[in-house]
DNA sequence: TATGAATGAGTTTTCATTCAT
DNA sequence: TATGAATGAAAACTCATTCAT
């Protein structure tokens, strides 16, 4: 599928690829508005206008660096993709925490957690509905867990497996959301994710 | 405590109170970066100079906007603020799906989760100090809550309550944001939140 | 000529004066251009828009303030304007001594030199030519003393008598310049101004 | 002291100095309050966001226009620093007159004139104090002549050196101011000039 | 008549993007 | 190809003046 790169075809690539990363710092750090291409030029030691030799405008740059969270956050819930996996209760409960801690993964990267849940929302509306479309996969993905587990018997028969999983998405987003907040101690967050995992499987009762 | 108002103070009052609602419009809408104070203006049908009359400047408004929905947040989880009222799990439940209700009631407002949740987080360091101070008083709250179900036995006793307490606040601010979702059906939810109330209280299994 | 003024009248005048009077402050103090109607306006004691009940616009005023302190300048110079007074040296030493003293105290008054020396000449083009004039004003006047005297045969016989008027004039109002300084210690003033008078008289040699 | 600089760098500063060449025309013609930054720009037929690059704001090209008048002011008032120089009378007044035909070599130019004398003093208080600095400066190197000539014999005995100095300094600036009046035939300036060296000299009696 | 409210013209400044070397 | 230079569109904000009460 791919052919051979010529030493400069790589070289490019690479560099595009250190764009976006630097893209992805500067973003998350300053947030986009106030994040200047130049910003990202400078970090990267280029001239600013050699930054239009590799990306068509600072909106695209953005759209890269989501795409990118976007492809690890979909290979992360594709990963554990076999709803029939699980036939027991305790496998489910855990499959749940290596989902949960494949996720934890991608977002426990403050860069991450700081341009998809605080940044790219206000960006514009193009970007939400992308946003939102990833939520929705993982709405979906989780509802066929949650289809399994009910036709398997070990999750509750009454279960609204889709309205259940847009809690449970919300759950995962919210929790990573507040995770975010730099003025936490550190042992909050393993606290805080045991907690929501085991919020999930048997609530507070 | 409040003097008697002339006709004129009270007019400009009014008017303010209007650019303020207006403004929570626009910011909704376009985003807070995108709105410009010349379209809150144009939308109250006002020249622009005028706006400069009653707000500082455009950050100081939004401050406003946002103050306001705090306040609402506030006086919301303030109503419930009586850890000790539920002395039994059915007790307990309805509290819990109270102040579910007054919550969503505040944010079913689509204004207001697109400012709160969207927007503000990415406008400045001191307006996401100011969105995570809520969530924190929100977590103590939900902490004390926790406590006294606990120690009266009706929660687990094995309940973390601190970090349950931010997880539930994620789940509830996480919810809510899938809720934006402007794609999603009516009906979704109120199946939605009952789920996550659920999700809450029995968990999935 | 002047018919008697209803109280009205009188009180209106009275009212324009103190609003000249203010603006003279005003303008001084933080200059013409800092200077806002709103600032004079309130300073009076009045609602800003009643200011224009009295005046046409903010440069109206200035004219209004700066003709004043012509008026007194002429007054100043007029009251001396006999060139065949002085019959002798000495008589001439203490006529020149009384103009001196004559202008330096309207322009000890720090506003007339602000607004006169500084601010005045920045305004436009129109009030920098009234403000030559007055100048050339002065240069003729003096030119004639200077006339006289040397008609007389106590002033050099080889006296330009233009030039060194203004020469001396530019003596005047440069000294008094530098004299706005607030750096300055107060005793200065005093001795500068001799030292002018002097220089005048009798050069430094 | 200089490195080589290359060919963009020749041009920048080309263009960095054709701007403040520009604003100081524009700055004495219309007035600095007047002149806005396009104004500057569309002289020197560049856009006007161009100025930004070379500059940080209106002021501060103000300043640096300030800073080159000041610094040729100080360079002509160094020129003649040898106060011990002058030994006789006769040298005495050729010095006096260097000075003065050097001081005015700078101020005939209209543009240091109004900048200076006339603008200057009026765009805020900073800007004031580095005049009134200046005039100090030249105050007190008057005054080590003085002191000299005194010294020497060749000065009044009973001169008092600095409120003199003062008045001296005053008698340029002042004279200046007046020569920049337009109407003014030609002549006249030298004439002026002389008559203002004739009068520090010899007085007028 | 006195006033606060309203206004819009005007100014400075920023920054993503294009141009020319 | 890489770059600094140039640009203009846009936006926030100010204030003298007019309007309406």
């Amino acid at each position: 599928m791919s052919k051979p790169l010529t030493y400069a075809e790589r070289k490019k690539r690479e560099l595009r690829e250190e764009i976006v990363n630097t893209a992805f710092d500067v973003f998350a750090e300053q947030g986009y508005h106030e994040a200047g291409v130049a910003d990202i030029a400078a970090r990267v030691g280029m001239g600013h206008s050699t930054f239009y030799r590799h990306f068509e405008s600072k909106r695209a740059i953005l759209d890269q660096v989501v795409t990118n969270v976007i492809e690890r956050i979909k290979a992360a819930l594709a990963a554990e993709n076999a709803p029939e996996a699980a036939t027991s209760t305790e496998e489910y409960r855990k499959q749940a925490r290596r989902i949960a801690i494949a996720l934890d993964d991608i977002f426990r990267d403050p860069r991450v957690a700081r341009l998809m849940l605080i940044q790219a929302g206000a960006v514009d509306t193009e970007l939400e509905q992308r946003i939102f479309g990833v939520y929705e996969l993982a709405v979906r993905l989780t509802t066929g867990y949650f289809d399994n587990g009910r036709d398997r018997g070990y999750l509750r028969a009454d279960l609204d497996s889709t309205a259940t999983a847009r809690a449970v998405v919300g759950l995962i987003i919210g929790t990573e959301t507040l995770l975010i907040n730099p003025n936490l101690e550190p042992a909050q967050r393993t606290r805080t994710l045991d907690a929501a995992v085991r919020l999930m499987l048997d609530g507070i009762t």
